[in-house]
DNA sequence: CTGTATCCTTAGGGATACTG
DNA sequence: CAGTATCCCTAAGGATACAG
């Protein structure tokens, strides 16, 4: 199952693989919020639907963008974990993030950001090389 | 016209003001490709329609991404420009295109890529500054 | 717990004709 | 040239029931 592409652009091609309403959020809970199980998707606030979530979880699987394993002690278990691909992804939900809270006017500049996001700004590098070992 | 919001995720707002099919692929076109006219959105590779266009103009517009200004000589012609909002997608842009260069397979490693991406790699704080010039 | 399988609705989008 | 206005269609997504 290739994914036709409408141009030859990067950005393009880089919107085919994850440009839709969810699969930037599944990554973003996978890489930024630690998110591992079917169940943690689904308690996201957005609120995706079940069979959205597994429609997008198999197609980033075939994006090679995440890892589907079996969890040793329970069968039934399944963990999700990004790729070396999914983790070059940083960069860009940094910048997605960073862009959100500088512009959207429903946050109010008095209240002060959530940790993450706080070491995010403060050392990048740190931030992303951190997150590159956790998933080693 | 407000727009709806899925949470209080900034990843999550941002991609409710671009992450469609078209919008980047616009703001592109408008930042980096230095496109002003109907047309020439009308005239990229990946086609839009022209209701689509005229669609999505006007919604980047209501968000605040783009300016539309009319031309002093010519009273039929508009001229798009991003807004300094717009111009702080440039990292975000970069990041996109980046990640997409390197994970696209289509992609031969062999051929040199577009001068402009060569130009953003290379010095990424000037690429920046210079487009942010271009429009002051 | 981690999904399928259905059913149904809607938004998004393509094609095209037309306009000042 | 820079769009409107329609028409139509499909893919995307929501709700829900159910299964291993």
């Amino acid at each position: 199952m290739k994914h036709k592409t409408r141009s030859s652009c990067p950005i393009c091609f880089s919107l085919e693989l994850f440009g839709d309403k969810w699969s930037l959020l599944i990554l973003r809970d996978i890489i930024l919020f630690d998110k591992k199980h079917y169940h943690e998707f689904m308690d996201s606030s957005e609120g995706i639907s079940t069979n959205i979530l597994a429609d997008r979880l198999q197609k980033l699987e075939c994006a090679g963008l995440i890892k589907k394993k079996q969890n040793e002690e329970n069968q039934k278990k399944f963990i999700y974990a990004p790729t070396d691909e999914a983790l070059d992804l940083l960069p860009l939900l940094i910048e997605m993030t960073l862009w959100g809270v500088k512009h959207n006017p429903e946050i109010d500049a008095s209240q002060a950001p959530p940790e993450f996001i706080k070491k995010m700004i403060k050392d990048r590098k740190r931030f992303i090389k951190n997150i590159r070992i956790k998933f080693k």
